[in-house]
DNA sequence: GCCCGGTTTGCATAAAATTGCATTCTTCTT
DNA sequence: AAGAAGAATGCAATTTTATGCAAACCGGGC
């Protein structure tokens, strides 16, 4: 699909350069053999979560809605009836207070080091399942949130 | 200054209803009594930081950059030597790493417990201006950063 | 292949936001 | 109190963004 390629095509550019407005942006995707009119970026950006935001400079800038909300892991695997989540550093003890929190069923407990928390998940229940509800609620960068 | 009550009545309103453009947050303020022009609104959501955003449905709505921003710390105050710092619950360790990290001068160390971390202040140095630093660089609601 | 449902896109236009400029209001200074 | 410098605001016009609608496109079943 065509939409895919450009949607990437926009997160790459705003991650790297300085857009202020859905005119400018087209300019960088035309130029990169991307052809697309105003209209379709308003409606990537919006499915994008992309926000105009007021840079230090006191500029308008195209910048991800995602960057504002924390982190919240980095990765999450299950081993057996352990789901084993990464964190940044130093994180991970408030992450998985965050996690107990949200009470999942099936979770027993959590266990957290500096960057990694052990979730344990009670016989009859499945790791993958609790994994599939953390990943819902989001993880860092590299977890693209599913809308 | 009619500007501050202005702004501060903009503040109210975006935190209590759902308001998708200039024009009807005007309206509302109208209906408050102040009377101002779209354009000024323009200026004070840029000077707010206030930033047009996608809700859950999908909808358009002004919401606070800061909103996304985690919350650092609730509060931070100085004792003798100490800062104390209160967090959200479970976050004091994370926070602690990250004021470890920011390697602010006169910090001997940090202990955290679950929502209060201490960070011990070397003889000589001011915690006042640990305190300050700190501040700057942000905490949670609350903490109103200037700009 | 051909038709059907859905999705995606462009076009044109409406709606919304930003800005230059002139005017008014504030705050100092003298 | 008068005047000057700067901030704030309205107005009007421009620029930017959003969207209704129709055409183009895609994937699946027959």
């Amino acid at each position: 699909m065509n939409k895919k390629l450009r949607q990437d095509a926009i997160v790459r550019v705003l991650e790297t350069e300085t857009v202020s407005s859905q005119k400018s942006l087209r300019k960088v995707l035309m130029e990169k053999g991307l052809s697309v009119t105003q209209a379709t970026l308003s409606r990537d950006l919006k499915e994008l979560g992309v926000i105009k935001t007021v840079d230090d400079q006191g500029e308008y800038k195209y910048t991800f809605r995602e960057n504002r909300r924390a982190p919240f892991f980095k990765s999450c695997e299950v081993s057996g009836n352990l789901v084993v989540v990464r964190t940044d550093a130093g994180m991970a003890p408030a992450v998985a207070y965050r996690i107990d929190e949200m009470g999942l069923a099936g979770v027993l407990g959590t266990v957290a080091g500096e960057d990694t928390l052990l979730a344990v998940v009670a016989d009859g229940h499945d790791a993958r399942q609790v994994k599939r509800e953390l990943g819902a609620r989001g993880g860092g960068p590299g977890w693209r949130r599913v809308r």
